[in-house]
DNA sequence: GCATGATCATGC
DNA sequence: GCATGATCATGC
């Protein structure tokens, strides 16, 4: 192809062209580039309607400023260098925090195909060895080529990362091997996720090699917090910053097996007697007291932000007490509903989307008598079936949908919903925060129910 | 017994 | 001051 700007065979000289884009837009990039600017012409214009499109700003990046044909070929976008190009949008919280908005869908795949593969022979090693990242500023009232990208970079796989990675990977495959893959679920793993595509219509149901079952169609993600997690590193990079992060994992160790190993040492003992081994005070009045023990073992800092591997997986510790018969006795609260960034919000695209699609760590304390302290019983990692989802997306739905209208007293309650319901949470009565219609209104929280989690996880490990 | 609403201590 | 990870208290 003649009167590219750029040489295809040379991975520099195209993430160097790729990075004139940054802090401009596509249109304003090909405008100055007046040498090229007889083909802008070629590229498509699009409509209001394709710029819906989720696919969109990556296939107009890769027509209208690289030049190629969109292909839904196997190989990298790129072949002579090997390299594949993946945009990803980001949003600016009402924090001003940039993120990426949602998880990076890698390629989608069949599960007969999978199967055959091993991960260092598969499809998703092949094709993106070197990934050229464009993180964009997603708008949906503008056009692809007027969204503003912010950073453009060349991407391997971390070493650090790669055996859970592969585990996350040899874990899909298993549950093919097994014949469930109609039972995968994004929680399953850690930063790659096998994600759905298509609907759940029959006619886009596929087959799977070990089950006369069908199941819904997947593709391979970096989940969303791994990929935020790409952005954050690569931002780090470019402008020297250190990460303020610390390494969990030593070499070739998984994620769950490190953490079970740091709890081992206190199984079946008290949180006072936790707190007199590591040399810390114990506080019987504080309600997070359990939480704080389950956090410092860990090592985590009161924002629980500093340990990597928990920030890229997403995975969330949570502290649960067991009473002598064997049952939980209160439901799980997580963060406080922006009100003013969920009318705005998708669901797959939500906080608490991440939250219920990411594995959990339950660290369990029981008490034997009323009287009696509670100890470190157990360590559980548990993910929520993804038959369950839809429950969970209801109860944000409603919430959004009330959210919207201005409606802030008739939220879900637990009777509602098998799974989920909201509920205040906030410092007492009087704590407000903001809403869409700019007036305030008591902080709620998605709150997971209790007996939910007895059914799912509890009653198997304290049948009676 | 449990749903619901209220509240607590902490640490940045 | 306030977000967070929770637990408490009440009344049906």
């Amino acid at each position: 192809m003649g009167g590219l700007l750029y040489d295809e065979s040379k991975i520099e000289s195209i993430v160097s062209y790729a990075q004139r884009l940054e802090h401009k837009s596509i249109n304003e990039v090909n405008f100055e580039q007046h040498s090229y600017a007889g083909k802008i012409q070629d590229a498509p214009t699009q409509t209001e309607e394709n710029s819906k499109n989720k696919g969109n700003f990556g296939n107009y990046l890769e027509e209208a400023y690289f030049g190629k044909k969109n292909d839904n070929k196997s190989q990298p976008d790129f072949p002579f260098a090997k390299l594949e190009l993946k945009a990803s949008p980001l949003k600016t919280c009402a924090n001003y925090e940039v993120k990426v908005k949602e998880r990076m869908v890698l390629g989608h795949f069949t599960f007969v195909a999978m199967d055959k593969e091993s991960f260092e022979s598969s499809h998703l090693i092949e094709k993106n060895q070197n990934v050229l990242f464009v993180f964009y500023h997603y708008d949906r009232k503008q056009r692809s080529g007027d969204l503003t990208i912010e950073l453009s970079d060349l991407w391997q796989f971390l070493k650090e990362d790669l055996p859970q990675i592969k585990n996350d990977w040899e874990t899909i495959h298993q549950k093919i091997r097994d014949g469930k893959a109609h039972e995968i679920s994004e929680g399953d793993t850690m930063y790659l996720g096998a994600c759905t595509k298509g609907s759940t219509a029959e006619s886009s149901m596929q087959v799977q090699p070990y089950s006369t079952e069908k199941a819904r169609g997947r593709a391979l993600c970096f989940k969303l917090n791994y990929i935020n997690h790409i952005f954050q590193i690569l931002m780090q990079r470019r402008q020297h910053r250190k990460s303020l992060e610390t390494r969990l994992l030593s070499e070739n160790e998984l994620i769950e097996e490190h953490i079970l190993k740091l709890y081992a040492p206190y199984l079946k003992k008290t949180a006072d007697e936790i707190c007199r081994l590591r040399g810390e005070k114990y506080n019987p009045i504080r309600k997070d007291r359990h939480s704080a023990i389950a956090r410092s073992i860990l090592g985590l800092n009161k924002d629980g932000t500093n340990l990597y591997e928990l920030n890229a997986s997403g995975i969330t510790v949570k502290t649960i007490r067991i009473e002598p018969n064997g049952k939980m006795k209160e439901s799980m609260s997580f963060k406080m509903i922006d009100y003013c960034e969920i009318v705005d919000e998708e669901w797959e695209e939500s906080y608490f989307y991440a939250a219920i699609t990411s594995k959990f760590c339950f660290v369990i304390f029981k008490r034997d008598s009323e009287n009696s302290e509670y100890y470190l019983d157990t360590v559980k990692f548990w993910q929520i079936p993804s038959e369950d989802y839809t429950q969970f997306e209801k109860v944000w739905n409603d919430t959004k949908e009330k959210v919207s209208i201005g409606d802030y007293t008739h939220f879900m309650k637990i009777a509602e919903n098998p799974c989920s319901h909201v509920r205040p949470h906030g410092q007492n009565a009087r704590d407000l925060t903001p809403t869409a219609q700019g007036t305030l209104e008591k902080k709620m929280c998605f709150w997971i129910n209790r007996q939910y989690l007895q059914e799912k996880v509890l009653d198997e490990l304290y049948r009676k």
